[in-house]
DNA sequence: GACCCATCTTTACAGTGTAAACTAGGCTGG
DNA sequence: CCAGCCTAGTTTACACTGTAAAGATGGGTC
């Protein structure tokens, strides 16, 4: 049955994380509160520690499951593309897609000092992205980064030049490319991450 | 007389800023307690309030100090440069000198929701970093971000790569990079950051 | 049909930020 | 010189937070 006002809730596990989610788009890492996620899912305040120990529980879950669709993101934007370097920088933008759409889960995800690092299913999630990152950077370099001096290089350039687009455009900070519309970012964007990669 | 044990404290506004660094540093922006820096100050708990409103005052006057500083670290690097290039990298590297140095006083100025950024400190502060990034590009390209397209994008673009480094250097990620001593460090970043700068 | 146990609630406690009332004591005006 | 004021601090109070422990509930299994 999947009633909806039962004493065992069906799957509160679920509700919960995306509450919690919904708290923290709302409110912030900072002003996260694991009562306010309990009333939302209209739920007593102890309820969530039966599910995540306690609140760097739900937020550990709540990242790893941000990670696997951080990872989707890129992949979807990187379906349209065939020629490495294409696909690379399509990665980028896809990264940027999701910071800008999720802020206070992206800063969650690699600015929070409440994650647990230590928790499995958050380090594979984290874990897939980088080795998507090193997999786009061997394909346009022809050299693996765990074992070419270039290569990491070129994973750091390209890796920092996303990660700050998406830190300052969260931030609300480069008006200059806020103020642009659609198309016309999409364009400054690409060329800006172009700059990170070796040249063509 | 500059006695310690008074009951007017003499400079408690200083010594709670001097205070609220090191809990900042200690704790994090996320474990950050006004209580803690009361106690650390020797004061009691609503203290702070006559100085700094409440918990977002005390934070904002201390990144508008932070952002002081962190110019500072910009041109003491650049000092030693002549060349617009050189001086440039020399001011991004002194961006990155200072997030590595004081990474949660970094990261309250860049990513923390519980700044007044309509508090004239820090306004003026935080502009007076932004206008240097400016100065640099137009030494660089001949021309203004506020005028010319080419030279705004340099500008998004230089500024992304530098805070991207920072702020990966910050979570420890790129490991890479951190394992490098000293100078190859400092060589390393020196290339990555050029990357982001139009051509020579 | 009785029991068990995972799931949720209640209760309790220490800690937090903020507001208001209270007090100490340096400074100024007469 | 001293009365009083007003700034700088303390005390008290309240609503809220996270976490722990003990109590209730009811679905599943023997």
């Amino acid at each position: 049955m999947v009633g909806d006002a039962r004493y065992h809730h069906g799957d509160l596990r679920a509700a919960l994380l995306r509450e919690a989610e919904a708290e923290l788009a709302e409110k912030g890492v900072e002003a996260f509160s694991l009562r306010g996620v309990a009333k939302r899912a209209g739920v007593s305040h102890a309820a969530p520690a039966h599910h995540f120990r306690d609140t760097a529980g739900l937020l550990t879950a709540l990242a790893a499951e941000g990670f696997g669709r951080f990872l989707a993101a890129q992949e979807a934007r990187m379906a349209r593309e065939t020629a490495p370097r294409g696909r690379f920088i399509a990665s980028g933008l896809g990264y940027i897609d999701f910071a800008v759409a999720h802020p206070a889960l992206f800063r969650l995800m690699f600015a929070s000092a409440r994650l647990d690092w230590t928790d499995p299913a958050l380090c594979a999630a984290g874990g897939r992205v980088f080795a998507l990152l090193g997999a786009n950077v061997e394909a346009l370099r022809g050299a693996a980064p765990s074992e070419d001096e270039m290569a990491r290089l070129d994973l750091v350039s390209a890796w920092a030049m996303v990660h700050g687009l998406s830190e300052l455009m969260i931030s609300g900070r480069p008006t200059a490319l806020m103020t642009l519309n659609g198309l016309a970012r999409e364009e400054a964007l690409r060329e800006i991450v172009g700059r990170a990669l070796p040249p063509q």
